[in-house]
DNA sequence: CATGAATGAGAATTCATTCAT
DNA sequence: AATGAATGAATTCTCATTCAT
């Protein structure tokens, strides 16, 4: 029987959890302080070490979170459409968490652009949802002849996810300069649908 | 009358400068050893502090270095024929100074990443020459009417050398499975200008 | 609740204070190795930081304990009598610090000799409360016509204060053999208040 | 046959011990730099190891040239009239070394200072003879009754000279406010033979 | 379970000394 | 003799992890 309940323990490691991807998005694993994340978690050092066995296993558990809160928002995502409307539905519902999640994101585009073989598997684990919806997106768009069929479906998938990261970093970069978040959206879809040349005919798809 | 030539000097400077790419491109800024470095230079700790000021500044210079690297490569990129040829040649050329200067590239794209204010200028020292020469040439592309006119140009180029820079994170994150470096130059012009919607009439541009 | 009692805490304070105050009495602040005084005190590197900040943080509390300690031994000073007695008292009060904090007051003297801005505030505070006590007696002289009224008092008392400080520093410096500790209360109130003159009629004051 | 003349040699060895001093007495001995020295005298680093086999050395050399250039003033002082003139004579000679050779003087005052059994013994042959000095004059003075009998000369000596480092301390520590150098010779003197207390008869000697 | 002091390997940096030129 | 780059032992300080209370 443990001494407290088990909702005053999630509330501890949901604190524990948030200052740390508080802490890691602001200073990189690396960087980040046990210190600074213990403090502002207000518990003391020994106690994060009762939740999380290491700071890299910490890191891991943010990463985890991040997932699970982003995949909770993915669930509400309305999936119909032309696949033009129905990627921006997911470029939308990934810009929402960003917003209400920033801290978890980062730290997962964070690390994703480091290569480490560590911690490849989590951020794949992480983007894998996320991912298996835009690729089911696209592979319905390939059928409706909405999207071209010369490249393999999963390829198109990481672009699309790929520019959406890339947007965010440089929305980071310049200090939420540009893009806005919420231009964020419009942008991914028109640059990965219909890219930098003029159209004859109009947008297609 | 100093006591060893200045070949020798520049000599062991660059073997400095590698050995930190190396291990920069490895571990990031944090993580990297002074004592890996110097071991890997064959050189005494001691040594490395004549010729670099701290750690910091050695970071920086190798920044620099894969600077001047990349734009000497530039120099020779030839400058003509469509919008598409030559996105196509500067593709290429960021490639090729890739292939033979990984370290230093992946340091820069490492640190570019992680949004840190004290590194952030040297980033776009070295990324500036080549985004203007991106610029120019899209800047060309929309007189030409090769290229839509309903976006700032400075934003296209950022938006082609962010699809750029992500697919040498793919690159990496994937192992070099995919994409390899030999498709990164079509990929990314046929990215950035194309899209993923299906073409009525051939490509354009 | 600390892992460690208070009691326990301030022991290890003390047995680190008492190790860096001999470490530095020996070889200054300069000179003086962490590694040594940890190694004295039987604590860990780490453990050091612990409870003092930095290396001129313990130099400055080995500065002030030692004040402490002289303070609480002035205290005890018996007050009347004449000049004459009540300097003697004063300064065996100071000797009797000295035997018993060789250390402490050792590390005072030395760096109140090197003259540098950063510590001069620190020695000022230790040295201040016996300067002053000093300094009343003297006033207290001039008024009995016990002590020349030619010069400030507060000249004398730097004077008197000097002279036992360079007792001191002849002390230490001739191996303990002249003067010894026995002998400076009476030599530092002789030389300060008769000189080496010869009197036609015995002491006066 | 040296490729460079005596002159220049003995120039380079001065200038070097210049530039010591001035380094040694900022910062003692500790915290002086090599880098400093060699810069101040315009010499390269190994080029001081031609002079001088360390650092210590250099420090010895240091005081020793001190003493050489005070032994030197000494010769040019007064020798005769009653005590009191003639330590007044030694006193000013001392503070016109001073004045004139600061950045030696402190040095050997700092070092002597500091208790170190390895320096001991050059701070002693530097002060020895104006010890010496000081004494004879002080044993005639006992012969003429102008000075107390009751304690061994070598002793009065040691009192007289620290009392007039102590002077140079207080002037030091205290900006050169108090007591100025002007003021030092009749104030060792006046400490010295008449001490504090107030005299019936006028002064002494 | 929570606590927070203790730990010590590892980090960057300094600098007196050496020695090939 | 003069040079100044190379050296590496020594220094201060950090911080993730442990564990007695």
């Amino acid at each position: 029987m443990p001494r407290i309940s088990p909702q005053a323990q999630e509330e501890t490691r949901l604190r524990l959890l948030g200052a740390a991807a508080r802490e890691l998005a602001r200073h990189g694993l690396e960087r980040a302080s046990l210190d600074a994340i213990v403090e502002a978690a207000g518990v003391a050092k020994g106690t994060l070490y009762n939740y999380f066995e290491s700071k890299e296993q910490l890191f891991f558990e943010v990463i985890a979170e991040g997932a699970r809160r982003a995949a909770a928002r993915y669930e509400t995502v309305a999936d119909r459409g032309s696949t033009r409307e129905r990627l921006r539905a997911l470029a939308e519902a990934d810009v929402s968490v960003l917003r209400e999640e920033e801290d978890f994101i980062k730290v997962v585009v964070r690390e994703a652009m480091s290569f480490r073989p560590e911690t490849y598997e989590a951020i794949l684990e992480h983007l894998g949802p996320y991912l298996t919806r835009v690729e089911a997106v696209i592979a319905d768009g390939v059928q409706a002849k909405e999207v071209r069929d010369d490249l393999p479906t999963v390829q198109l998938a990481l672009m699309f996810v790929g520019s959406l990261s890339m947007l965010y970093v440089q929305h980071w970069g310049s200090g939420k300069v540009w893009p806005t978040l919420d231009e964020v959206p419009d942008l991914v879809v028109a640059t990965f649908l219909d890219g930098a040349a003029p159209r004859w005919k109009g947008k297609v798809g």
